[in-house]
DNA sequence: TCTGATGATTAAGAAATGTAAAGGCCGCCC
DNA sequence: GGGCGGCCTTTACATTTCTTAATCATCAGA
């Protein structure tokens, strides 16, 4: 498993992609300063850096710059919104990659992949062969080329009602949690009013069909989260 | 079967859990201090630790860190109501999870699979395989879809109903007490006025109908609970 | 037979979820 | 570079499901 380190103070961001990347399968290790976060680095136990650009005390390209005097260990930068030139800056010192603020959980899985792919690493394969197909009834669905088709026919959905899909069949026949499924596919948790999911759920439900007359295939479970009938 | 192992002081919360984790299939053992805790997880026989953060004597982030000196084991932490900053710290320590206090048994179960899920846990397929099908008389029962038929016409039971007559169905011919009951199908124990169960209950006999002229297919036993008569 | 305890029933209230429609954002194409 | 269309979110309201409240019924023991 890939061990990546966090390097900045928002205690709340980096809570948020803590979470997240541990359901994607990383290990996540938190520093709140530049000069703690270096300390870390050096332990030389990661794999990957995320290091925010501003930071209280030390400054994001110092810290980078003192990382790269000891390690080519890959780096992805946070920026502030519009921030040119640090990323420029960041760039030239020898961060792999950088990600305007704000951005989404998702797209920062997305990078730390990229990197890790650039990098050829091999343990890369073993971490994502989800890959799979899955089939239930007539439902098929392909996370390779992110593709669901009934009887043969394409469903045509989103990205978000996709991934819902791909979790819940993943895990026919028990129960997801609402929390978490908000967590995996739309990278945040839901507030008390957000009603985010629920649309993506009904848009769902309404392309899936019902498998028979009027059995749907995702059943609710009140206050718990969302089951995918195994046939 | 998995083996669970819970560090927790409240002796209530233990009870209650074992209980409910049992009813799930999961074969459990308490730990009310730390350290005895850490003796038990020591002995390597576990599948995964349920742990409070709140311990008396030692502090359950200490508990963690120990485990995680000498074993990867999948740990679910316990945290008190919006205690950010132990839930940040154990998940920078190495725990799979957390979750906040208070929660339903319902909800920790569906962490449990959700841990053994992410770990691609073969044997999660047969924990889960109460995909039984139960049939007395005219009505059947299908747990993997969570319906109801009576002759073969859905009986359109709500969760909780269809809980209800699960939990009786397959307990046929013996007495399913009370409250058991009602940690099963609503995740908490009954207090002294809390009528809802008997309304669930009310609601599904009406929806069930009678056996015959006016015998009830579920029969009440005073002060201990209910029968599913067995045809 | 009276009485307190327990369970049943009905209706009203509250909470969770479903859904249609409007709004906003963003990339794309002429 | 302005309009267009796809996609996600928000809003507002509908619907379903669970709980609470109130009242009634039944049972067991004094």
């Amino acid at each position: 498993m890939k061990h990546i380190l966090i390097i900045d103070d928002d205690t709340e961001l980096c809570e948020l992609l803590q979470e997240y990347l541990a359901s994607e399968k990383f290990a996540t290790t938190t520093a709140h300063g530049g000069a703690t976060g270096l300390e870390m680095a050096k332990t030389g136990s990661f794999d990957l850096v995320i290091l925010d650009i501003m930071l209280p005390e030390m400054n994001g390209l110092e810290v980078l710059k003192n990382i790269r005097s000891f390690s080519k260990i890959p780096v992805i930068m946070l920026t502030a919104k519009g921030d040119e030139v640090d990323r420029i800056l960041g760039l030239e010192l020898g961060s792999d990659d950088y990600l305007p603020k704000p951005f989404s959980p998702r797209e920062l899985v997305a990078r730390i992949k990229a990197v890790f792919r650039r990098l050829g690493n091999a343990e890369e394969q073993s971490v994502k062969p989800d890959s799979l197909k899955v089939e239930i009834a007539d439902i098929f669905i392909e996370s390779s080329t992110r593709t669901a088709t009934k009887n043969g026919s394409d469903l045509a959905l989103t990205e978000v009602e996709f991934s819902i899909l791909e979790n819940l069949m993943r895990a026919a026949g028990t129960v997801v949690e609402r929390q978490e499924l908000a967590l995996k596919v739309l990278g945040r948790r839901l507030s008390y009013d957000d009603r985010s999911l629920d649309v993506h759920m009904s848009n769902l439900r309404r392309k899936l069909g019902m498998i028979a007359d009027d059995k749907e295939r995702i059943k609710t479970i009140r206050g718990v989260g969302y089951l995918y009938v195994r046939s």
